[in-house]
RNA sequence: GCUCCGGUGGCGGAAUUGGCAGACGCAUGGGACUUAAAAUCCCACGGUGGCGACACCGUACCGGUUCAAGUCCGGUCCGGAGCACCA
């Protein structure tokens, strides 16, 4: 009998042979075929290592560990994106340095992935915030601000009135201050912009030669959401001026029965004293001005605007005279800050003109009620009427004939828009990357020199934002003040930092190549390692980060400095692990799993082989005791495995399908994010050998083999307990025999009219006359046929026989 | 609100291109072992009716396509993720 499966001793045993071992180091031999499997990787927060990390961890590093084992040279890294918001709020409610919280949580993050056993080559661990790293993502800024990617503007920041400080949008509750509670404004601020926008047809291109699952596509493509219409010019009655629209509808000009101004547009201050009822104006300004653009656009049953008295505007195809109204639904970020409003054919502006009673004209007819008791919005049906040499169109015709009227008249042109905006780069913080800018009033914004990176992050004495809301750099005059590196007049520094998104940009780049300080990576390194061929991540990231980060790559690989155009080959995601009530795991809901209590109680191994079998990995999973009990169970019943393992190099003929079944399916499984079906096979397997109370060693090499990934440390403590050769973890992963893997004889159903009354054993091969007379003959159908008239006779190979009577 | 995703037993979930709904695990009930319990092993386990072979119903809801729908199409309801300064 074998020993009870103690994991105590077992997995720290382990542990320690695979570091002294070297077990997991990246190879440099750039001879050998590359794997580069990249998980996010995680911001050190306070609370330690979630169990929802090991998710997704777990997972890359089957494929990594299946990958080593295929002859692959396998790089997977892991490192630290520890600049960030509650370090430094931590830091400032307890007087730490950041640099030493930050420390403090990535020991501690370290030490719990290192219990749970994973493959990373922990020599090429990287830190946003350790200089030697962050040189390189001031290195890259340079090169943006050099390509005239980067540039300064005025944004609106959320500002607290009562703390002075500027927030983050999660920092604002309801519009309020989440520390004092206060009103949140939104103040002017100028900030570093990059030009994102520039490469927005290059991210949307890009996208067609990856292999992303396709709602991540789906998620970049409507982020970005380029749309073609027009820009249309309206004459301002009565001024020299034009009021310049864009709309995706072109086609539905002559139904333009108001325009609708952004609060904020210009116009309101150039044509001040002509305006009436200004002071209204600014009101509802100031009003717009406390809300996000996220609330300015929801809630469309609630509209509400100001007509602007005194102005109206000609609409350029018609002559007709319309008003202009402000609402703060239209944003000055998108499009010309201004829109012409079809009510008849557009939803917002629908409900904007019943609410304030506004005409609405019908020029796209179709619809079988009223455009005036309801919105028509379709655009593959209808045709243009009230619209003079459009009508009788339909609407994609009408869009071109239209748009090219408008050119040819000088009022209009064809026009992209994309709803992706330039990212503002700027942060008002002391806890991230310096920005390498020296501002010089005779020469302007002034790069640093290449050779005076890493800027390092100076010691202040308070991490508070100022009075003014500038960054705590601010008061740190001696650091501020210099000389002009062009001019050598007097000069200050950029007080703002990089936001977090900076060091998680480029990351992976840095894995290959860690420790170089000539280049941010040598370019053999990068020549060989680049693209990742897989990278897993949240489904939160889908947008922001993954965005942010192809930008940066399809730029460097622009400036020549990266070989390909995009980083990622596949991109997955995995979906959250919930509390075992089914909600977000916190502290306040009390639902908070550790996983140093699961490791302790159960092992790594069960923690591993749990949360690969909780679910569909891509969607959210409820956290379940009685389901981690389970795993270990299994675990259990694969150490037994000891005590009926008998002599034999072969599988035995009774199981030979099953397992070369059991190989394809897991093997399979591994690469297409089906854990839990690859666990469940494996399950099975197990379940199949007790039932017939013996494995052979063959059979047992196999089954450890394919349990390997999963639970690395049991597999290769039985591996050695049974004297196989080597170690697991360089052992080959094992094949199978297609031939092998069906049955000659199988049982399929068989329906009458769609409905099983039957069930017949066929070879896999018969033809479809036998297995339908055999159908035909079975006890069970033959009775049922009797009297009735056969219309149609159907056999899918392999799958069912449905036999269609009257 | 906008974009995307999901809804299957008591629970987590499974079901290549439409082809036997509920694999595997959990919970529960019964049995074996035990002085007893735990652990382990065996059996049952969608609902309704029937002693039973079996019949009917059943994949959020309504409708459609098809010999055949969890899967495809149209509509409705509910839940989740993201929404640009959380990461």
């Amino acid at each position: 009998m074998a020993q009870l499966y103690n994991h105590h001793e077992v997995e720290p045993k382990w542990q320690k042979i695979w570091e002294d071992e070297k077990a997991y180091k990246t190879d440099n031999d750039y001879s050998k075929p590359k794997y580069y499997a990249l998980v996010e990787f995680p911001y050190p927060s306070g609370q330690g290592l979630h169990v929802g990390h090991p998710r997704p961890y777990t997972a890359l590093d089957i494929v990594a560990r299946k990958r080593r084992m295929q002859g692959y040279n396998v790089l997977y890294p892991m490192g630290w994106d520890a600049f960030g918001l509650p370090t430094e709020n931590y830091a400032i409610a307890n007087h730490i340095h950041p640099k030493t919280v930050t420390e403090n949580n990535v020991a501690r993050f370290k030490a719990q992935l290192q219990s749970l056993g994973y493959s990373f080559d922990w020599d090429r661990e990287v830190n946003t915030t350790d200089p030697n790293y962050y040189h390189w993502t001031q290195w890259i800024f340079l090169k943006l601000f050099n390509a005239g990617l980067a540039y300064k503007t005025n944004m609106p920041i959320n500002f607290c009135t009562s703390c002075k400080v500027g927030l983050a949008n999660e920092e604002v509750v309801n519009g309020k201050c989440e520390r004092c509670g206060s009103e949140v404004i939104r103040k002017q601020q100028s900030q570093w912009m990059l030009k994102i926008t520039e490469y927005a047809d290059k991210l949307i291109e890009g996208l067609d030669s990856v292999d992303y699952i396709e709602r991540v596509k789906t998620q970049q493509r409507n982020w970005i959401g380029r749309s073609t219409g027009a820009e249309v010019d309206f004459a301002l009655t009565g001024k020299d001026d034009k009021l310049t629209v864009y709309t995706t509808r072109p086609d539905t000009l002559f139904g333009a029965t108001y325009m609708v101004m952004s609060p904020e547009h210009p116009y309101i201050e150039k044509y001040k004293d002509e305006i009436s009822n200004y002071d209204e104006l600014i009101a509802y300004r100031e009003q717009a001005a406390k809300k996000s653009d996220f609330e300015r656009t929801e809630l469309a049953k609630d509209k509400t605007g100001v007509e602007i008295k005194g102005l109206t505007a000609t609409n350029p195809v018609n002559g007709k005279q319309i008003p202009i109204w402000i609402s703060d639904y239209v944003l000055m970020s998108y499009g010309t800050g201004a829109i012409m409003a079809v009510p008849a054919h557009d939803e917002r502006d629908w409900d904007f003109a019943k609410k304030f009673n506004l005409p609405i004209i019908e020029v796209v007819a179709g619809s079988s009620v009223p455009v005036t008791e309801q919105v028509y919005t379709d655009v593959a049906e209808g045709k243009l009427v009230n619209s003079e040499f459009l009508n009788g169109l339909s609407v994609a015709d009408a869009k071109v004939k239209i748009t090219e009227f408008l050119t040819e008249k000088g009022i209009g042109h064809a026009k992209t828009n994309y709803k992706l905006r330039d990212w503002v780069f700027s942060r008002q913080r002391y806890w991230g990357e310096p920005i390498p800018i020296i501002h010089c009033d005779k020469c302007g914004y002034v790069p640093l020199k290449e050779e005076e990176l890493p800027l390092m992050l100076p010691e202040v004495d308070s991490y508070m934002p100022t009075d003014t809301g500038e960054s705590p750099l601010a008061a740190m005059t001696d650091w501020v003040n210099v000389k002009c590196p062009k001019c050598g007049g007097p000069a200050k520094r950029e007080t703002d930092t990089m936001p977090q998104w900076a060091g998680s940009s480029w990351y992976f780049l840095r894995y290959t190549d860690p420790t170089n300080d000539k280049e941010l990576a040598s370019k053999e390194a990068l020549k060989y390692w680049l693209p990742v061929d897989w990278y897993n991540g949240g489904m939160e990231h889908t947008t922001l980060h993954l965005l942010y980060s192809r930008f940066w790559h399809r730029f460097l690989y622009d400036e020549g400095v990266v070989p390909c155009p995009e980083p990622y080959q596949k991109r997955t995601s995995h979906g959250m692990i919930l509390g075992s009530n089914g909600e977000k795991m916190s502290k306040s809901r009390g639902n908070v799993v550790n996983p140093d209590d699961i490791v302790r109680e159960y092992g790594a191994d069960t923690l591993r082989t749990y949360e690969m079998f909780i679910g569909a990995f891509d969607l959210a999973a409820s956290w379940s005791d009685e389901g981690v009990r389970g795993c270990r169970r299994f675990l259990e019943r694969v150490w037994k495995l000891q005590d009926i393992t008998v002599d034999g190099d072969t599988y035995s003929s009774d199981l030979e399908t099953n397992m070369h079944k059991t190989i394809k399916k897991v093997s399979l499984d591994f690469e297409s994010l089906k854990y839990n079906t690859a666990i469940a096979a494996l399950m099975t397997l197990i379940n199949d050998f007790y039932k017939k109370g013996s494995v052979t060693k063959a059979e047992l090499k196999t089954f450890l083999t394919l349990l390997n990934p999963v639970a690395p440390h049991i597999t290769e403590e039985i591996w050695s307990l049974e004297g196989f050769d080597g170690r697991i973890y360089n052992t080959a992963w094992p094949e199978y025999d297609e031939a092998k893997t069906v049955e000659n004889e199988i049982e399929i159903a068989v329906q009458i009219s769609g409905k099983v009354r039957g069930k017949i054993m066929i070879a896999v091969d018969e033809d479809k006359d036998s297995v339908i007379t055999k159908a035909k003959e079975n006890e069970a159908i033959a009775p049922l046929l009797e009297g009735k008239t056969i219309v149609k006779e159907i056999y899918v190979p392999g799958k069912i026989v449905n036999i269609v009577v009257k």
